[in-house]
DNA sequence: CATGAATGAGGATTCATTCAT
DNA sequence: CATGAATGAATCCTCATTCAT
């Protein structure tokens, strides 16, 4: 057992290793751009031995999904199940896991938005996209659900739950990507902390019923 | 003078009957993944005619931009100059041109966004990205300075008109993005026009200084 | 009559307008790397004007050598037929003509060398080779001529007319050649007309009888 | 360590296997008119795995030259360093091994006079040219040092060393180049060496200082 | 398990040449 | 006669993927 055991772990170390190095890769050069031989030597591997443990190129791509989107899910399912806190704060906190998954992957939202749809999901095995699906729809669920009970506590403005945790999320999204892209043209200065606090906000306030008193943070 | 005439404005129908198919199959299947075959066979001309009109496939890329581009800062523009509009009317008319441009063009965030920046602006001559820059921030600088002749009458909260013009971009952006990403799962229906005035409103209240009377729209 | 032979020496003209612009940019750029286009452009002519004027590019070029040869070959034989100067004489004053020629056209070697054989004569009208072996035999042999006719005056060491015509031909064009690749490499001096006089002055003494008093020049 | 070896040795034959299929088509048909369809199929590899072996077709192409210079450069030396051989008898077995040389590859002049250098040092890496002039210097230097060795010795002709290492090899070029172009218009008889020995004699009478008594040979 | 080596299947681009006007 | 425009035919090179060892 203990053997079997080692070998598995051992298994799973050298797949991370790839995925990190390819998680670099695609960050910095994009999926086409980026090459099997760019990974594999930056995972000092061969290009064969990625083979061994991912499918094909777009299977390791996603792969590197799964990771980010269970490390948002943790965090929101965190915040979620806190039972002493009031919506609004929830609310509030999620701004942090959102801002905390962009730090760890900015890749996710090329990836999670199907940009690149077209180039990525055509080879993928049939489990990948299933399991990417399910892991974002319970996550976009939690708030979501969120939502609908700060309605119902009277706090929130009325509205389907499920439309506000999309607005919540594509602003967060447009708002990383947008940055990003100015981070690239002047790479100086990084403005994504201070424009998602003043976007978040904006949002607080917008969905408030009343929102004479407070402010965010 | 008449024949030259008519030769250049068949030169430009030529050009642009490119560019229509080229637009066309960047959207579907994505920049990599559209060869100039393709897009010769769709404008029903050899690939080496496709040369005659643009330097590369690059700059054949970028040139869609520049028309979107144009037709989102004309509009702008318009509403911008529009000397009877309060400044709150014309941040909500703003919703209406981007949405529009949206339609006209749903290629052109992940152009503008430099989401593929490193596979793009390689091969560009010169001019392109020039030309490019110079119309994205022009367009901006109008909604900035609504912005803040706004908060100047009152009207908006204070913060700085170029952030709250990303941020209204920013918004807009991630809706129409992920509201694509979803029709393109399930494309039976179309949900952005909706969550877009939605998002609009929630971004409306939240600049407003006071937001207790009056919705959008 | 009058017009007739108007246009035709237009036509003349705008020929040699051609090969001009041809020449210079063959000696540029070479063969294969020179297109039509520039060709045209250079000429201030359109591609298709070309066309009117050669059968093809491998015309073009070819064209050209015969030009050349015709120089060279009317050089030749000036000398070859003046009746006064003594046969040693006249073999220096090939080198003269050898090196104007060179001058006038640095190209001729590779042409008429054939080093580019294979690329150039494919395509060539039964014509044009004929012309060129023509007029290339012509002027070899009056240079052959001359060694033998020095031969009988007891002035050359025996051999074989043709055999010296050659060696001086291929002396010559080695030392053009090679003086040519290192002007290449290092434009700032030529040492193309020392370095031919000394070659030539090693020929001359090399196939005299006794050489014991004359130099050459 | 044996596996090791052995693959090495196995690769260096594989490339070996290219150059040789790549030279008999680059004397054949030319550079520009040889494809690297051609010489893979001659290889019997795929046209990818000529890429394994060599950057691209220049790379390959000058690889070629540096094989030859070698060879001859390997000669030369030995021809330089015999202690027991005068200086006369020196420059006439540097005859033979030029010979040689153009025997083993008749392509070596077109490349080493840089013929055709526009189309072909563009895409070399920094080193390949280095090498090839490097080694192509001091192989001629080693003909000027016996050149000069022979002018101290009152042997031959007061004179440059290098000037008449440049004139023995342009003449020798020279011969070869026009002989081969000959032969290529009428392959049934090759008088490239009897020609190239006549011009030897030449050369060697035209440089020594008296030459009444020897001929060469 | 790991890999060096090989390759099939493209894809962008170039250019000599033709033809309708 | 001149040409703007169009294109067929090539050709170099890349890269995801496979396979024998």
């Amino acid at each position: 057992m203990g053997i079997k055991e080692r070998k598995r772990r051992e298994r799973e170390i050298r797949r991370q290793q790839i995925q990190k190095a390819a998680k670099e890769l695609f960050i910095l050069k994009g999926f086409n751009s980026t090459t099997i031989e760019d990974i594999a030597k930056k995972a000092e591997l061969s290009p064969a031995t990625i083979y061994l443990y991912f499918k094909n190129k777009e299977e390791l791509y996603a792969s590197l999904n799964l990771i980010t989107l269970q490390y948002l899910h943790d965090q929101i399912e965190k915040i979620y199940k806190n039972a002493q806190l009031p919506v609004e704060k929830k609310m509030l906190k999620f701004k942090d896991a959102m801002y905390n998954t962009f730090q760890y992957d900015p890749l996710i939202l090329r990836n999670l938005l199907h940009i690149q749809i077209e180039d990525t999901l055509s080879l993928l095995s049939k489990e990948m996209p299933k399991q990417l699906n399910n892991l974002s729809q319970k996550t976009m669920r939690m708030v979501a659900d969120i939502y609908e009970e700060g309605v119902r506590q009277g706090k929130f403005r009325e509205g389907l739950g499920i439309v506000h945790a999309d607005i919540m999320w594509a602003m967060v999204t447009g708002v990383v990507i947008y940055e990003e892209a100015k981070r690239k043209i002047n790479p100086k200065k990084d403005f994504l902390k201070p424009t998602l606090d003043r976007a978040f906000d904006i949002f607080y306030r917008g969905i408030m019923r009343s929102n004479g008193k407070k402010g965010s943070r």
